[in-house]
DNA sequence: GCCGGGCATGTAACCGATTACATCCCGCGC
DNA sequence: GCGCGGGATGTAATCGGTTACATGCCCGGC
């Protein structure tokens, strides 16, 4: 591997001409910096990195610490978060599969030296716990976290007035009977949707055995079983709001093997708008919630705490969030397809 | 931030005793290496992975060189690298939008000193004449390229076999009036797909009128263009193959829209089995591509390279496919959701 | 003509780890 | 009692950059 001292000699000049010409520092006349860099060009050198960011004491990398990276929520955040980290010339390292105190403070700690700054989503409570036993001074944007407070940076969405303008949504079609399919209980988003879903409902005036709340995991399977389960009822609820979009498929296969129509008999939606959701059959009434955007603000947010240490203020930003009416629940429809793919590379 | 200085001062050792209890180095007393340890523990020490890897001319860290990072396909991709490097103790650096020579360029270069080894994927020819400019020795495995030869270690979909597969299977249905929904021109995947529907449809003895190759670009909207092309045509064919599932998607909305019966009128089968696949209306015939099995041999392969530079031998893998039929195509159906989706931290 | 200042460049310290080599200490054999 | 060997520990070189400080040169002002 070259290196910068055989680029300095083979340029008849020091490293530090070397390393000032690369960096285009005003210290080296432009002739010289030409030289050098052509001669680099041509040994083919590229400074290295690690030893670059021991020097410097940056990394240029962002890290981003999930929980998971099944389905498509956490593929579109990563989008998010890779657009603006590329956009300023940052890189992304990914680890995933934390969700206990012990793991993410392993991966934290193996992060060190490798990253400027973090991003660290754990709707699971108690990431924070772990995240406060970094140095304050080091950056970390909170995603979906439970944590509150001025401690952290963090990004939220607007979770419980989403499920209560769907529940609004619903009340405003004529129904009286709502049924919710939840979601895990530490999971702190599955929490504040049903807070909505509470709080709209009581605002309704609907009484206590005009609510359901069936249990559920955000998994398609576990919406499933929360349909069979509603539909064993002799009483039903009219209308059925899932914590989020899979759960809300889930349920539509169980109402479709019964026969039972949708929206005509029971209308059914969902919450975050992932790309599947208009091509259900009926296409899904839900939430939007733009992934994306979320992850972008989130790397937008930490970069900007690595660039001003001091300067930079913590808060808590929130994430709002719009209704889309499909035909699921019998509101006015759309027609047509919208892209939910680019073009990519595969399929 | 605590270094091993500090820590060695701090245990009344010198940096090499640290250094060593840490790698549990035997050269150390079982008494003081705890001991050590212990202190470490107590200051929060963790070492600085860009000192140590500066050192030990190792990063643990693979590169994954993606053209984009938009749908389930690298979503999937993704995870599956990531289970596997994971396992062997390594992190993921992750770069994205890169299509062309230039930018590939640009991004291996930066990655230099950061990564041991890296995951190319990169369909649109050309990636291979990037990668080629690094040195032989560097660790580098190929996904989806047109590359061949032994200069490359190379994974692959059997995406020729596939798609004569299913050609095969809508014949042997009866169908004797096939379309084919293209992908990208420049996609080798799509090229490769294409030569199966072709090669399957002349071993089926179906004579040019009644085999239609229809423009498409991998995206659900060129899939719903081709299927409305598809319908003004007075003579039609009985059967659309997309050479993925997002235009298989895209093509079945078409239809739906036309009132065109599936798969009574049209049979639709896609390639990939993304896991919206099977919600779909009616649930889409196709061919199913593990695509996480595919990330997760790269990442072996590549870190087997990189355990034993020289013993490695390179080689091109092909992984299967098989045929997924569910109701599309209109051959014996299967009933019943399954799982798309595991536990998510979001939803 | 000499001196001071500024600019281009060089020298070497430093970032925080690993590790080859030096050192020290202890016990054992003669 | 002395020397020798081996195991535990220390010292310092090293990885490949950046950058504070030193150097040397040129030019302008007096």
């Amino acid at each position: 591997m070259v290196t910068i001292k055989d680029v300095a000699r083979a340029a008849g000049v020091s490293v530090a001409t070397v390393s000032r010409a690369h960096n285009r520092s005003r210290l080296v006349t432009e002739a010289t910096g030409r030289r050098v860099r052509a001669v680099a060009e041509r040994l083919g050198y590229s400074p290295h990195a690690a030893a670059r960011s021991l020097s410097t004491r940056q990394t240029s990398t962002i890290g981003v610490l999930l929980p998971d990276l099944y389905g498509e929520f956490y593929s579109e955040l990563i989008r998010g978060i890779d657009q603006t980290a590329q956009r300023h010339g940052f890189h992304l390292l990914l680890a995933s599969s934390h969700n206990e105190k012990g793991a993410i403070t392993a991966a934290l700690q193996s992060m060190r030296g490798r990253v400027d700054g973090l991003v660290v989503m754990s709707p699971a409570l108690g990431a924070h716990l772990a995240v406060r036993d970094l140095p304050a001074s080091f950056p970390v944007v909170l995603l979906n976290s439970a944590a509150t407070g001025a401690a952290f940076d963090a990004i939220t969405i607007a979770n419980a007035r989403g499920a209560a303008d769907m529940v609004q949504h619903l009340v405003g079609l004529g129904h009286r009977r709502l049924a919710m399919i939840l979601g895990p209980e530490t999971n702190s988003d599955a929490a504040e949707r049903l807070r909505g879903f509470r709080a709209a409902a009581q605002a309704a005036g609907l009484g206590r055995e005009d609510v359901w709340e069936v249990p559920g995991d955000f998994t398609d399977t576990s919406g499933f079983e929360a349909g069979v389960a509603l539909l064993r009822q002799a009483r039903r609820p009219t209308a059925v709001f899932a914590a989020n979009d899979a759960m809300a498929i889930g349920a539509l296969s169980a109402l479709r093997e019964a026969s039972v129509a949708v929206p005509a008999e029971v209308a059914v939606t969902g919450f975050d708008d992932i790309p599947m959701a208009r091509y259900t059959h009926p296409p899904l009434s839900t939430v939007r919630v733009d992934i994306a955007a979320l992850g972008s603000r989130a790397a937008a947010r930490l970069l900007e705490a690595v660039g001003n240490h001091h300067r930079h203020r913590k808060r808590r930003e929130r994430l709002p969030v719009t209704l889309v009416i499909r035909e699921s629940c019998g509101g006015r429809t759309a027609r047509g397809p919208r892209s939910f793919t680019t073009q990519e590379g595969e399929s």
